[in-house]
DNA sequence: AGTATTAAGTTGAGAAAGTCCACCAGTATC
DNA sequence: GATACTGGTGGACTTTCTCAACTTAATACT
């Protein structure tokens, strides 16, 4: 078995993992309803608010079609706001409602009670350098 | 912003990396259409073989009605064989046949390609400690 | 032995996610 | 000002995922 190979495969895995666990919990904090990609399309948002829809595109290596339509669904729950930009008519800019931070203290809370989990074999030290790591990449 | 959540967004966004890479070029060496979580299961197959349809489910976090029918996608393809297990009347063990071992090496050299590109900014240090913590996770 | 659980695998139905393509409306280029 | 490009939208479709019901076989109970 090739190194890289493995490395993909385990990649997957652990995706997986975090999905399934976090699956398992979220009814308990998903009143709305926005599923899993919708928390994490909320998540990323929160980096990089306000922003052009095209930027939360590209960061969550979506398709755009998928995206707009996953804006739209959020949008309509009242979790985020899309306001053309000025300078450019073309582009909307997203921006978190207080509904929607207030859902992702939530998400955070949970996604972290899953990640202390998981990540439950490795040191304080393999938990930096992994960071470090894929922040990298 | 969660050092937690961080990570976990960063494994969904290096995991759709590695996805759209193959998904991009996979066509040129998947004549029989097995599709990318064909391949997976291939991959994963392959480090256990043979094995019940069992451990494959779960090494692969999939719905085990997901992989009967993958499974049986597979099979009619000729890339494994099913045999009813003789201790046990329940399980059905799964082997690679010559051609799934063949397309293994094709999907086995695209996917290294492509891990190299992706990991190009990681030094061969960084390349053993990730697969080393993601090997204990 | 005879019933009750539990496990492996299959099937159905339907939802969610992802892909592909054509399109419109602004923007940039020349 | 015609042309190409970019951000976003919508339609149609495939793949992946999930949930629940069911079959058959093994195991546990007592």
């Amino acid at each position: 078995m090739n190194d890289a190979t493995l490395l993909a495969l385990e990649t997957d895995r652990l995706m997986r993992r975090i999905e399934a666990q976090l699956a398992r919990r979220a009814p308990a904090i998903d009143p709305a309803k926005v599923g899993p990609l919708g928390g994490m399309a909320l998540l990323t948002l929160a980096e990089i608010e306000p922003a052009p829809t095209q930027a939360l595109t590209t960061r969550m290596g979506r398709d755009k079609s998928q995206m707009t339509r996953l804006i739209h669904m959020l949008e309509t729950k009242g979790m985020l706001t899309r306001t053309p930009c000025e300078r450019d008519g073309r582009v909307t800019i997203l921006a978190l409602t207080p509904a929607g931070h207030a859902l992702l203290v939530e998400i955070r809370k949970l996604m972290s009670e899953v990640m202390t989990e998981i990540l439950e074999p490795l040191d304080a030290n393999d938990r930096r350098r992994l960071a470090g790591i894929l922040g990298r990449l």
